[in-house]
DNA sequence: ATGGTTGCTTAGCAA
């Protein structure tokens, strides 16, 4: 089973893009970020014909998730089932044949320091506590998404300067790390040791060309799942050519048979 | 990296 993640900065902006990208990869489900349009506008049908469902969860202008699979979804559910406000259409989670994946849209927190910096922070703590309602670390779960923070050192192009900020701060580090201890395992480290591996680069510092990037979007697999692993990537060349995200996309295939 | 762009919505925000 193939499974993959895109921050795609705008589904209807993206859309030939992510058909293109489908038809050449063929994964059997593709989560999406950032979608930044309401449910009803959504550009379902083209995926339909493609053979994907698409189970959104979607807001005004900014955030909105989805995923988009091949494999039977039997279940659906969006948000956190806590008793905090949403912060926004940044979660959604379907059972995609014999797999839960989860769609998730990690707040960039801003500023450190900064009120969305503590939204941040704690995002991450409620999806932790998300997956211990609903699953053990052995069931068979992948948590794709756009993490807006890169696990190590050799993640990022300028450790020193990108410490201070919000994408490679000690304190957004150790979220992250704490929500792995649930029991996930980064796919992409059990088939890669290589550094400077990027999956996103910013428009503004024209980083592409030089590959100023960070490693901030992961697939995540649980203990259960990790040890059937087969391969893990970033598809570089979907950040090349016109009008590209300013994200890769990023896969795991697992053998379930 | 420190200026650079992009998308959504329509001047300003978010990334």
């Amino acid at each position: 089973m193939k499974i993959a993640s895109w921050n795609v900065n705008s589904i209807r902006s993206r859309q030939e893009r992510v058909e293109q990208w489908l038809a050449q990869q063929a994964p059997d489900v593709l989560c999406v970020q950032e979608t930044k349009v309401t449910d009803d506008a959504f550009p379902a049908a083209p995926f339909r014909a493609l053979g994907y469902e698409p189970v959104i969860h979607g807001q005004k202008t900014y955030n909105g998730v989805a995923i988009l699979s091949r494999a039977p979804v039997t279940e659906v559910r969006r948000g956190f089932d806590d008793s905090e406000a949403e912060a926004g259409a940044r979660l959604v989670a379907a059972r995609c044949g014999p797999v839960w994946v989860y769609s998730a849209y990690v707040p960039n927190g801003q500023v450190v320091g900064s009120e969305q910096w503590g939204v941040k922070l704690r995002w991450l703590a409620r999806l932790r506590a998300t997956l211990e309602r609903h699953h053990k670390p052995t069931d068979a779960v992948v948590v794709c998404g756009d993490f807006n923070v890169a696990p190590e050192a050799r993640d990022v192009h300028d450790p020193e300067f990108w410490k201070t900020q919000v994408l490679f701060h000690p304190q957004a580090r150790e979220a992250l790390h704490h929500l792995c201890e649930f029991g996930l395992v980064d796919t992409f480290r059990l088939h890669s040791e290589a550094h400077g591996a990027y999956s996103w680069w910013d428009y503004r510092a024209l980083g592409f060309p030089r590959n100023l990037g960070l490693r901030i979007d992961l697939v995540l697999a649980s203990n259960g799942l990790a040890g059937r692993c087969t391969a893990a990537a970033i598809d570089r060349e979907a950040r090349k050519g016109p009008l590209p995200s300013d994200h890769a996309p990023v896969l795991a295939e697992f053998d379930l048979s």
